[in-house]
DNA sequence: CGAATAAATCTACCCCTGGTAACATATTTA
DNA sequence: TAAATATGTTACCAGGGGTAGATTTATTCG
């Protein structure tokens, strides 16, 4: 008769399990179940999770996570990566029959907004967690991965046309800096509907401030 | 016969002065003292700097500064404040006598780009240092202070010359975010001069994309 | 097969930083 | 003079990132 349930170890939270090797030459969790992990828990909890909850998240202790991602910041990197990842195939797929350049801008905006909504928590965890020993802040270093590959279209798209590529670096920069700051802005406050930021975005971003001739626009930032 | 000179408590570090209110009535660091302490520190040794250097520097205990500023949250946004106003202020000197809309905004761009560039680690502090209890970073809030006048002033640019305003907020952010994550770019790698970046993002601002009918700038974000 | 080695894991700790409680000294006020 | 108030410092706490070392199982080698 059995008197007490044999406990699962290897299985539920790692303080219900024995340390040491688990049985069967399986491991607990690989790097993509740990990543996995990560953003659920990030969804579930909002952008400030510790690597504690992290690894509680996956049923693991916090050496396994630290030995299968690296520490803080190439968590936060790879996140970036996955997450830039996404923005650029739904960008691709938004683009297929635009009617002309400017719709086709117009598309590409509309989905990266609807993609960094669907998803917020895994975005400000991206772009807002502190991560020290990198003063430039992980926005720009989420911003790298966008901004290259975007600025050599620019560059070729430039040559293309006769005109100075010089510009394509700063450009890609800039854009990708627009689209960052409105969409945060837009997301902290939600004033209306994602389409009409897309479209404000997009005017901006096409036409630029010359549009309708203005006086002096004295600009404090 | 003095044998021990006697010691100078009230000046030198803090470890070195006794506890307790300082004779003669005078205080040892005011507010102003302190935020001063902090920015030439933080000019001195980089954006991040301890809570703890930065009283050490005005020769204070932690609790003076917290006691006079606030927690980290509040220091980081006087300081904001501090670094926008002096933005401002040589936003509006320099816009003196621009010969055109556009060379207002050149102009205005250019002299951003200078105040950044001359105190570099003080604005890396304010933007990039990570915050606790702010989930949509520093960045956002530094540029809250930038792109609500600004888009008050474009509002009524727009008004004036019978466009519709609505624009006005999401622009202001689009432009502070360019122009910040163009100038964070730009501080990091320094790939050319300066005047160069003010004029790439004074085009790009003025004119958009549109200028040479481009054919279809797929744009992966 | 048995022993040594490798692999995988957890517990318990360290360190650093933000923040505060308790206490000490001087000035002002009743 | 005694109480209240203003100004300081020391010593500590809490939380989070990161790691050393012990522990258990698997695998390999003589």
């Amino acid at each position: 008769m059995i008197l007490v349930e044999p406990v699962d170890f290897e299985r539920g939270n790692p303080s219900s399990r024995r340390p040491g090797r688990p049985r069967g030459g399986r491991v607990l969790a690989d790097r993509d179940q740990l990543l996995e992990a990560a953003e659920a828990v990030i969804r579930r909890n909002g952008p400030d999770v510790t690597m504690e909850a992290i690894a509680a998240e996956a049923t693991v202790s916090k050496p396994i996570l630290y030995r299968n991602i690296g520490d803080k910041d190439a968590l936060v990197t790879v996140l970036a990566e996955r997450f830039v990842d996404r923005i650029n195939v739904a960008g691709s797929v938004a683009v297929v029959g635009a009617e002309s350049a400017r719709d086709g801008l117009r598309r590409v905006i509309g989905s990266l907004v609807a993609v960094v909504e669907a998803d917020r928590n895994v975005f400000l965890y991206v772009t807002s967690v502190g991560s020290n020993s990198n003063p430039f802040g992980e926005a720009l270093r989420l911003a790298d991965r966008s901004a290259q590959p975007l600025a050599e279209q620019l560059a070729a798209q430039r040559r293309a046309d006769g005109l100075d590529p010089a510009v394509a670096l700063t450009w890609a920069y800039g854009i990708v800096g627009a689209l960052h700051f409105a969409t945060m802005w837009w997301l902290r406050n939600e004033p209306f509907e994602p389409a009409q930021l897309a479209d404000h975005l997009t005017e901006l971003l096409w036409s630029g401030l010359s549009a309708a001739q203005p006086r002096k626009p004295r600009k404090p930032r």
